[in-house]
DNA sequence: TTGAAAGCGCTAACAC
DNA sequence: GTGTTAGCGCTTTCAA
């Protein structure tokens, strides 16, 4: 029961340390009678190696940490389902750091990462992170990264993302079909290149379809969720309300549908609505809620195996990697399909 | 930029290392004007420990284990909200580990932490786990152990819990005043010991009613998904369905809803619903649900508060915590409040 | 094919 | 108050 180390299995064994810690790493040089009886003591021994006194030998740690802002977010736990299934497939461990949409809370996570303590690192940028010279020291230190969803577009670094561009189009399109003629995109944050793309497919639809898009087409909301909600609010109160709206993350449609049932506005009739989110309650929203789904768990799965590659392949370049897994528009009541 | 090690900066400072070591743990034994200097060319080298140097000597990693069935679900994934935000405030860092609800899975987990790869463990069982003899073994090699949430009923553990017979209770009897007289209670597993309380508070209520108790009011649902909404769609086509349900987990949630839109089962007329979930969706769906809302953050931060004093408090006996947050029922559409 | 020995970077006795 | 030194448990030359 006790810790047992690789000194002890080898006066069990009666042979050299050397021998035994060969033979468990499957040494070619080591005969496979040697390795056998190893194994077999190994396991009656209970054996588990210090993985503290391996990493330290061999700098590497067989873990990987991935930064992301928020772990109560559909689209995140769900990656998180994919990375881990990776991880577990591969032998790695997983460390799990929350950037809660601080930058500075993101640099001081990554900062950390310098003295070797992950293999590699996956991670979804804060809202906040425009510049990423925290991300870029990271990798000058030697640390493969991968990037998923919210990427840093001026870092030249893997990326695994989905099509935001068109997804967002799309579903602005879908919009536009049904009858919208002033719908409204709700951001919380431009700096976000994920956001910046999905702006842009909304507005390249508009301008196809003869909508102006400059006035207040595109709405930041800002600040804590009670403030969130009273933007929302007043938004759906003022007379020259939209007719449509897309909400560009997960967090922001209760407060939508609250602001409904509050103002008395039906959806889909005075607003048809389009979420880009991965809620498995979205079907049994009242009304069922038109969905942009990203594909959250191919994307956690890629992500990590492109880490992985990056980790175990030497010579692979990571940096130049972008991989992108698509999006589906699920088209329910919300948006008046 | 490169990796600095504790000997260079003695040698910058022409000092011993373990001078140096002595003055960054802020040790008492070196003067203060020792300590400033070497901070300040620690920070000027941007010196970062080597983390595995430091586990392997002493014996400690900074590091927790959180493993739980699953991640994709409000309830847990608030909950590591709560364990991340206290682990970073003591610098603990964080490795997730998913069961998936397989014992088989958990125990391999286990077993690597006995190693010493983590100071501590915070776990929620799966529901496969009946007996802990996996997770004794892990205690018995002097790892600290919290339970939280789903606990294990035969281990002497710290556990945070919340009061899942009271609130079952309540929830059922809810139901029953508002004239439901057949209701059931879904279920996934009967070895849990949270849904055995949970059981137990709704059959207490039943008998105080006079309801008959012995048939089917308590339904196992088992399999994967899809088995599972079968499963559901066939009680409610049944000539004798139930008038009243109570949803377990979360996951059961979306299925029923399902079922009722399938079958024209109305909510709350022909079915009063309450469920035990955390999801922010719940008074947006159709209709509004009326929930057992558990103190996810509460509960995940006073594990883990409980389980860092059981690490650092030298003669803190664990086993004894019991703590008890308690949930609270939130009345809305479903239940016909 | 196996073994001896030198560290990985850090900490904690123990000396000075 | 500061320095010297012996490891923590493992891996990896290099020698046998």
């Amino acid at each position: 029961m006790s810790k047992i180390t690789i000194r002890e299995l080898a006066k069990e064994l009666g042979i050299a340390v050397s021998t035994v810690s060969k033979a468990l790493r499957d040494s070619h040089e080591i005969s496979s009678e040697t390795k056998a009886k190893v194994l077999e003591v190994a396991t009656r021994l209970n054996y588990i190696p210090n993985l503290y006194a391996s990493s330290l030998r061999r700098q590497k740690s067989r873990t990987i940490a991935v930064v992301i802002p928020e772990v109560a977010d559909s689209f995140f736990s769900i990656a998180i389902n994919g990375i881990e299934e990776v991880a577990r497939e591969k032998g790695y461990h997983v460390l799990i750091y929350l950037s809660h949409e601080s930058l500075a809370r993101e640099t001081e996570i990554l900062n950390e990462f310098k003295s070797g303590r992950v293999d590699g690192l996956m991670i979804s940028v804060t809202s906040e992170t425009c510049s990423g010279t925290h991300i870029t020291e990271a990798m000058n230190s030697g640390l493969p990264v991968v990037f998923f969803d919210r990427i840093c577009e001026d870092i030249q670094a893997a990326r695994v993302i989905t099509d935001d561009f068109e997804s967002s189009y799309t579903a602005t399109r879908h919009l536009l079909e049904n009858g919208c003629r002033q719908p409204v995109f709700l951001s919380i944050s431009s700096n976000l290149s994920i956001n910046q793309k999905r702006e842009a497919g909304f507005l390249k639809a508009l301008g196809e379809a003869g909508i102006q898009t400059d006035k207040g087409r595109i709405i930041q909301c800002t600040g804590n969720d009670e403030e969130i909600a009273m933007q929302i609010l007043h938004l759906l109160q003022n007379p020259e309300r939209p007719d449509g709206l897309i909400a560009s993350v997960e967090k922001l449609v209760p407060p939508v549908y609250m602001a409904c049932q509050q103002t008395g506005c039906r959806i889909p009739e005075d607003l048809r609505v389009v979420g880009f989110t991965n809620l498995p309650a979205a079907p049994i929203l009242n009304p069922a809620l038109t969905t942009v789904t990203q594909p959250a768990f191919e994307i956690g799965k890629t992500a990590a195996a492109l880490l992985f590659k990056g980790i175990e392949k030497a010579g692979f370049d990571l940096s130049k990697e972008i991989q992108v897994v698509r999006s589906r528009l699920m088209k329910r009541a919300s948006s008046g399909a």
